[in-house]
DNA sequence: TTCGGGTCTC
């Protein structure tokens, strides 16, 4: 028997209804996995229910996979996808983005643009963040262009976006004018106007639109904060941090940093204990800063009661601060401390590795120093110029002439990495302690930049250690020439005088030493902090 | 369903 026209009508239509709601539920499904960071669940869902997805299904599957950085999930995905919209392309590129993948981004950007996919502000606004601080920001500018041509609004997203763009590429005037075009703006833009003014050094323009801000929230104290210890500007940050109600972890590491970066390390020990007195609870960035504190002063006994200190909190242990822990021991003068973190460490970086080697060449263990160099590459970690500083003055503390030289010749044509003023005063350093100078000046002569105030020191350190006169003097002048008054010069001078028994010379450095009203340097040492260690 | 601004290691 056939049903009734009008029935089977109904059946056809509420069947319809339970497919929309089925979608709309399964969507929010999905998407309710993927907040509480359950993407596997978010997929069984997905695969289980294939008929009821809709593009909105995939996107969000997708982002669960960008946001938990499985990348190459999210790639498959997006592949097979039948129908991508503007959302799948942004979740992509905002993925390359967080992977520092510009290359990926701008490429896709370019297949969007192929594929006949519309690209929306927030296209631009990603795209525009993942080449921030990349050799692609000189794209911005042409990316700026692009939205004017399809008539996009300068929206806070995009705003805030290409004002960091334009500060990123030092363009005062066009950050300032993207700034002005923003149609409506909220605080965040507000915000970044602070950011750049402190960037390019206006203080005074930055305080102004601090103080003639609509509402603040707290990223604009960090930022002001942030922005006067970059401008060196210690006291005025000390003021505006005194000055905030609600201090967050943020803005107390941010004060600590600042005065770590400032080289006044036992101010940021003592802000570190006012903060564990007040009830804000430091987090991963706070003791890396302040870890960085006990580093500066050289204080094992502070360092170690900071280590137990993260233990206590239960911090995790990420490469970051586990590096930070092993750098602290290693400058703090306890090599074996910092060699057991690292060997504890599951996973370690470029910089893992740079601070082993740093901390065994500081110990005059140049060979362990060397191994771990040669073990690191073994690990396919690509050393890069930091590594070749602490290599090279590794070989400098350990007298190993050869060993450096190697070592040295091989940075370009292994690795490609072009040696810069610190490696060549490295090499003059170690030629010249080993005594032989013509090699030091040699290696002056042949360098392509004007030598700084360090390379002559080397030149000099090693003339005042093997009683040099001629060169040691010529050093001298070139260095007074580049920085007046520098104590150390006068102190080798007198030394070489002294034993090359020119004595006129010692009565004239006299004189000098008066006139400049230059004092010995003086000199430090962690030692004095071992006993109480022990 | 994608979303901007503040603190981290050599």
């Amino acid at each position: 028997m056939r049903l009734p026209r009008t029935l089977a009508h109904l059946a056809r239509a509420s069947s319809r209804r339970i497919y929309t709601l089925s979608t709309f539920d399964l969507n929010h499904k999905i998407n309710d996995c993927v907040r509480n960071g359950n993407v596997n669940d978010a997929r069984k869902l997905f695969d289980e229910y294939p008929h009821w997805r809709n593009t909105v299904s995939w996107n969000t599957l997708i982002n669960g996979y960008v946001k938990t950085r499985q990348l190459s999930e999210a790639q498959k995905l997006f592949d097979q996808m039948p129908k991508r919209d503007a959302v799948s392309w942004n979740t992509m590129l905002s993925g390359f983005r967080d992977a520092q993948n510009p290359q990926k981004a701008h490429q896709y950007f370019l297949q969007m643009i192929e594929r006949g996919s519309m690209p929306d502000e927030l296209t631009f606004a990603v795209l525009i963040s993942a080449f921030l601080d990349t050799d692609f920001n000189v794209l911005i500018p042409q990316l700026h262009g692009l939205v004017m041509c399809l008539g996009l609004d300068l929206n806070i997203y995009l705003g805030s976006a290409l004002m960091r763009g334009y500060i990123g590429l030092g363009d005062r005037l066009g950050f300032r004018r993207v700034f002005d075009e923003i149609l409506v703006k909220d605080v965040v833009p507000c915000n970044v106007l602070i950011l750049g003014y402190m960037e390019f050094g206006l203080i005074s323009a930055a305080k102004k639109a601090f103080d003639e801000m609509p509402e603040r929230n707290a990223h604009s104290w960090s930022i002001l904060i942030n922005g006067f210890m970059k401008n060196k500007e210690v006291n005025e940050a000390r003021v505006v941090f005194d000055r905030m109600s609600e201090k967050d972890v943020v803005s107390w590491t941010a004060m600590m940093r600042g005065f770590v970066q400032c080289e006044k390390f036992m101010e940021a020990l003592d802000l570190f204990v006012l903060m564990m007195n007040s009830p804000t609870r430091p987090n991963n960035y706070t003791f890396s800063s302040v870890l960085d504190a006990c580093s500066g002063c050289s204080s094992l006994v502070m360092g170690n009661q900071v280590h137990a200190c993260i233990l206590k909190f239960g911090i995790p242990l990420d490469v970051v601060l586990a590096t930070s822990i092993l750098d602290m021991y290693g400058k703090c003068g306890d090599i074996d401390a910092a060699f057991r973190v690292f060997q504890s460490m599951s996973t370690k970086n470029l910089v893992s590795w740079n601070s082993i080697i740093g901390g065994y060449g500081r110990h005059g263990l140049a060979y362990r120093a060397l191994e771990e160099f040669d073990r690191m590459v073994k690990n396919n970690i690509i050393p890069d110029e930091i590594s070749f500083i602490n290599v090279l003055s590794a070989c400098v503390h350990g007298g190993m002439v050869k060993e450096g030289e190697e070592r040295f010749n091989s940075m370009e044509a292994k690795y490609g990495i072009k040696a810069e003023m610190e490696h060549y005063s490295c090499m003059v350093d170690l030629y010249g302690r080993a005594g032989q100078l013509e090699k030091a000046e040699e290696i002056i002569k042949v360098m392509p930049f004007e030598p700084d105030v360090i390379v002559w020191g080397a030149l000099l350190g090693a003339c005042g250690l093997h009683s040099c006169l001629e060169l040691g003097e010529t050093a001298a002048n070139r260095i007074c020439k580049l920085e007046k008054d520098h104590p150390v010069v006068y102190t080798i001078l007198s030394k070489i005088y002294g034993e090359n028994g020119v004595r006129g010379g010692v009565f004239q450095l006299g004189k000098m030493i008066q006139k400049w009203r230059a004092r010995k340097q003086k000199a430090g040492s962690w030692i004095e902090s071992c006993p109480a260690a022990i």
